[in-house]
Formats: structure tokens, sequence, C-alpha cells
RNA sequence: GCCGAAAUAGCUCAACUGGUAGAGCAACUGACUUGUAAUCAGUAGGUUGCGGGUUCAAGUCCUGCUUUCGGCACCA
């Protein structure tokens, strides 16, 4: 039997093998590392016996998988801990997830944060006791019959959906058995460092109509050193948080009188109107006009939309004499009024028409969260009206707009396309075409994509481009929606060549997606330290002493003039209590002027985040920044 | 919306089992006249988120609401 390994070598065996010998027979210190194996494709467990020739892969913490049994395992080990404290407890899920695992458990009361530290250390006495976990299979029958025995309705539950065919299997460490499919790791010794990180409300298979579990989130690490890394990494994340940061920084604030509706302090606005002005330079440039269309629109306009049926429960209303009316949730229907008000012929098209739209959503309360999301927002909302055989190039041409924006800002991205969802409006055949259109630009970009069947708008199908942010989290920022809906319901028409009347299409699209979820973004991925083109405050004016102010007037004035945005901070302080503000206010420049500086009409530059200054004569200061 | 936690001065946080609400920073006043991340002294600042209740006594206990935080669900 030739087993062929990762790197190309072979290795021959007289008899079937398990995987953790081919692995001790690597080398000694694999096998300690090796969590669990992969046998011509397949996870399996190290116990799991090789027969016949096959590609094996020994796989560690290093691995996904190899991490992803690793957490799971350790779930087991938490729903152990909670069955021997609290035996009453029903188990329902434990899965690996991202940087860790939960387990969603039932019991009269909820789990509270003390007692997590009890379960912590019943965790630590199971692991130290070394128990062996292992597989074992039963007919479905049996297998009901033994969760029923331990009163686990849930599982129960579980093994009744689960397919006629399926094999049913179950992990045993010492007394705890539990359900599952695996794979897992063979001793609990293993599982070395973890923590359980929080306890939240989650519902039952994620429904909710269904009740509501307690789930314990915790994480783990085959060595202290790494929890303590990643520990060390959530508490830098918490100090780049924008919520934070935003009201250290005076850019925004949010009032108990308006939950979700946030308040942008001067230097917020002067950060929002910086992009702004560079959403508007971008867009002149690759052809698009502008408009504004109203705050609030009269009912029988929703309801030609559509947004009056399908999603009136998130749009705040109100009446103007006698008459509904509604604040709007997307820019949308307005601009069908814009395309409509002339006449528009096939040499207009495609005719791209941006709007910077204030939009209202009433979003749940419990899912408010900073400037991420919100219940009143501005879309960077545009609409493009093309003939069918401007679809895919005027698509392409979204995607390279969107792409040489989210490079401005140095962020990655990856891109994910939904199509057509449960409940959606329009015929079959409309949907295919818009689908194949956006699958089309696509390909012809080269670009790779996520797909996620059912998940579009109900009027169309979309490509999302989601920002990856400093902690890992992506954010849905940049859309493209094709939508054969709108014109259709709003009769939109332009008059062809041979002088007939044709429907335009038509696609929605946003870049930011929310100027002020992008700028909770920026705050975090720049950790508040904005570049010098972004800064509110770009440059500020040090004096060292009140002898030294007008020179300090001077060079702010010289600044000023060149479009800098500066400040100076005249007050009679010492100059490393100056400095020490101008540092926490994460400025990019900060100018010390005293004597020497007056003397050689120069600026000592310290720049944010350095110690070491340079000085430079004021001429060639504004040369520089001139050039940033 | 659901589960859990929290809300004390402008900010960050104290106040043991119920017993006169404190500190640092910021603000204000004054002194110092300053050369690269906090000069010193003083002053002022509070109906402890809002409303009920228990108690001789409530920041603390109970209760309704609001908001925030961690999740879940939602995000056309």
């Amino acid at each position: 039997m030739i087993i062929t390994l990762k790197d190309g070598n072979t290795l021959e065996f007289e008899q079937k093998v398990s995987v953790l010998d081919i692995a001790k027979t690597i080398s000694e210190g694999l096998a300690r590392q090796a969590l669990v194996g992969e046998v011509d494709g397949a996870i399996a467990d190290l116990r799991d016996e090789v027969s016949e020739d096959a590609q094996v892969n020994i796989l560690t913490f290093n691995d996904k998988a190899g991490k992803k049994a690793f957490w799971h395992s350790a779930s087991h080990l938490l729903a152990h801990a909670v069955k021997r404290l609290y035996p009453e407890t029903k188990l329902a899920i434990g899965p690996a997830i991202d940087n860790g695992f939960y387990y969603d458990l039932d019991r009269e009361t909820p789990f509270s944060v003390e007692e997590l530290v009890l379960i912590e250390g019943e965790m630590k006495k199971i692991a130290s006791e070394n128990l062996e976990i292992t597989r074992f299979e039963l007919p479905r029958e049996a297998a009901i019959e033994l969760m029923k025995e331990k009163f686990e309705d849930y599982k129960v539950e579980l093994i009744q959906d689960l397919p006629e065919e399926a094999k049913i299997s179950f992990y045993q460490q010492g007394d705890f058995v539990d359900l599952c499919a695996g794979p897992h790791i063979i001793r609990t010794k293993d599982i070395k460092a973890f923590k359980l990180t929080s306890v939240a409300g989650a519902y039952w298979r994620g429904s909710e109509d269904n009740k509501m579990l307690t789930r314990i989130y915790g994480t783990a690490f085959p060595k202290a050193k790494d929890l303590k890394e990643y520990l060390d990494m959530i508490e830098e994340a918490k100090k780049r948080d924008h919520r934070k940061l935003g009201k250290e920084l005076e850019l925004f604030t949010m009032y108990d009188e308006g939950p979700g509706f946030p308040v942008f302090l001067n230097k917020g606005i002067i950060l929002k109107d910086i992009l702004i002005k560079y959403w508007k330079e971008i867009h002149k440039r690759n052809g698009y006009e502008e408009v504004s269309t109203p705050i609030i629109l009269n009912r029988s306009l929703w309801e030609t939309s559509g947004h009056w049926d399908h999603y009136r429960d998130n749009m705040y209303t109100t009446q103007i004499d006698d008459e509904d009316f509604a604040v709007k949730p997307m820019n949308c229907p307005g601009g069908m009024l814009a395309f409509k008000t002339k006449q528009h012929s096939y040499r207009d098209l495609p005719l791209r028409m941006g709007e910077l739209g204030l939009v209202h959503r009433h979003e749940m309360s419990g899912a408010l969260h900073g400037l991420m999301r919100v219940r009143s927002f501005t879309q960077d909302d545009a609409h493009i009206f093309m003939t069918r055989s401007q679809v895919t190039e005027e698509i392409i041409n979204v995607i390279n707009l969107i792409d040489e924006v989210y490079a401005k800002f140095g962020f990655s991205y990856h891109v994910e396309l939904s199509t057509k969802p449960e409940g959606s409006i329009g015929i079959q055949e409309d949907w295919d075409m818009a689908e194949a259109s956006l699958k089309e630009a696509l390909d012809q970009k080269g670009m790779a994509y996520i797909l996620n069947e059912g998940d579009g708008a109900f009027y169309g199908p979309k490509i999302d481009f989601h920002l990856r942010d400093c902690i890992g989290r992506t954010w849905q920022c940049g859309t493209i929606q094709l939508d054969f809906q709108l014109p259709q319901r709003f009769e939109l028409e332009y008059i062809e060549h041979d002088n007939s009347k044709q429907r335009p299409i038509m696609l929605h699209r946003v870049v930011y997606g929310s100027i002020e979820r992008f700028i909770g973004i920026l705050i975090e991925h720049f950790a508040g330290a904005f570049p010098y083109w972004l800064a509110p405050v770009q440059v500020k004016v040090l004096p060292i002493s009140p002898e030294f102010d007008e020179y300090a007037k001077e060079v702010m004035n010289k600044l000023d003039e060149q479009g800098v945005r500066v400040e100076g901070d005249l007050r009679n302080e010492r100059i490393g209590y100056k400095i020490r503000e101008g540092g926490m206010e994460k400025i990019p420049f900060l100018l010390i002027v005293g004597e020497n500086e007056r003397n050689a009409r120069s600026v000592s530059i310290r720049p944010f985040g350095q110690q070491k200054n340079d000085e430079m004569s004021l001429v060639d200061f504004i040369e520089k920044v001139k050039e940033l």
C-alpha cells in the first residue's frame, strides 16, 4: 500500500495503518502537532485507518481544517463541562466558527458570566484527565433511543431530520457522548489554552420563530502564547473602535434622543465633505450627471415602485393634508421621476444619473451599531439607464470605478453575486438575462466571486463589494444591482433610431454604500490617524511660547492661503503639553516654532507618530505638502 | 424585535454586605515664560438615564420605560 504525502514523497506500508501512525512515520514532531488528517481530500480522525493507496496530509493547527476540528473538540469540552456541572442542561449544537467555537445550550435560567469561570475550571479538569475522544456509529433507531435516554430533545430532532441513508455518528469522551459528524482530535489533553469569551442569546436553528437558547462563545489554542496573542489582538481592535475614536476625535456623536441617527461634528463634516468632493470629481470624470430628489414623497409613488408592499415596515411614514407620505428608504423612485422629466433619445444613453441621497430606514433597535448600521444615512447612489447592448460594458465601467475608489483608500475587497430570491417580482426571463449580464461582466473582468443563490433584491440580482477592515471583518459597501422592474413600473421610455419607443434597462449602484458607514470603516482602518488628504486638521502650529505667536500666525496664514487645513495652539502652555495633545488628536503634522524657526523663516516638523523632527523652510514645507 | 449585561461630573472610572456621592483628566482663575508626549496652586462642576415602589434611610434592593454594549434574528 502506497501513501502519497503532501510534498509528493511516498511511504509504503505492509498492512492498514492509522493516520496517526503515518504522522509518526514522517516525524515524532509532526505526530505531536497532528490534529486530524486529510485522506484523499476527506478530513479524517487520526485514529482512522487507511487500508488502500491514498493521498494523505497530516493537518495541524496551522491548517484551516485542523483549526476547525480543534475548535470543534473544544466545543465538546465545553458541553462536557456544562453537563457535569449542570446535568439538567439540554445540548443543541456546538460548531467551530471563524475565531473559535460556541455551544448552544438550553437551561431554565440562562448562564451568567460568573458561571463561565466555573465552566472553564471544569473544562481544564476534563482536559487534564486526558480522556480519549472516540467515535462510534449507531443505526437510526438506536441513535434516537440513546439521545432520548439522555433527554437530549434537540439531538433527537436533529437525528430525525437527517436523511434516511445518513451515517449517524457519535463522539465519546469519558461519560460524555455527543451526536456529531466529526472529525475530532483524539484526546482532551491537547486543548491546552482556552477561554470562554461571552454569553449570548441565539435562536434554535437560527429562526426567530424558535426558542431562544443560551450560546456560550469561546476560543482555544494549542499553546498559551497563541491564546494571549489572540486576546491582545482583540484588545488592540477595541482601541480602533470607530465609536470610541469618533468621540475622542470629535468626528461624530449620538444622542439618546435619536437612536441610530448619527450627529456629525465639525471635524466629521470636514471628512464627509472630502469624501463627497472626491466622489463628485471622479463621477464627473466618468460621465455622470447629478440630481437631488426629495426626502418625502407621496404614497402613490411608493406603490408604483413596489416599496409600499414590500418594505413598508421599514419605512417612516407621515401624513400631509390627509394624504400618506413616506420618507425615502431609497433614492430610486425619485430617480425614475427625474428620468421622466423629459423625452430621451437613444443618443442620451447610457444616462448616468448620480445622487447623494439622504435616506431613512427603520432598522430594528438591536441592529444599530455606531455608524455601521444607522437609521439615517447618505447613499452615494446612481442610476444608469441603458439599452440592452450597453449593459455589460456599463457594469464593467462601474466595476472599474469602484476598484479605483477602493484602491485610493488602500482597501482590499471581494465580490459576491446574489441571484433571484423568494418573493421576487418580475418574470423569469428578465431575471435570467439580468443574472447573465452580471456574470458576463465579472467573467470579462476575470474577477473571482462568491455566488449567493437566492440572496438578491426583490427587483433584481446584484453584485456586492465587501471591504475588509483592520480586524478582518468585512463590510458590504459597493453594490451593482440590475433592475428590470422599476423601468417597467414607471413606464420609462426612450426613442430608438427607428423612431420606436423602447424601455431602457436600469442599474442601481453605490460605491461607498453609505457615506456614514464608510467613514466608520475609514476610522477603524486608519485607527483615527488619517492620511494627509483625509485628515480634518492636517497641520497644527505650536509656538514654543507666546513670544512666537506672531510668527505662528504668519505660518498659519501662509498655509491657509494654500488651502491647507491648519490650526494653531496658541495657549500659554509648555511645548511638551501641546505636543502631547496634538499627538492624541492624530494630526499628520505638528509644526513647532520658536526663536530658531522665526529667525530662519522655517518650521520644525513633527509628523504623527514620530519623535524626530525635520527642520525645513516654510516655503519647502508648503511644497512638500502640496505633493501629498 | 429576542437573550444577556450596563448606565454615577464634559471624558475615564471609584463608592465593602443599603448609612452625608469621590478621584484623575478636561473647563475656569492665578502663578510660571516655557525647545519636543502631561508645570504648579486654587475654583467650579451631580435630582447617580427617566418614572414608580420597598425602607428610618436607596447610586446600591424591587419594578416599568429609555439608551448603550455583546450576540441572535433582520439588512429590500
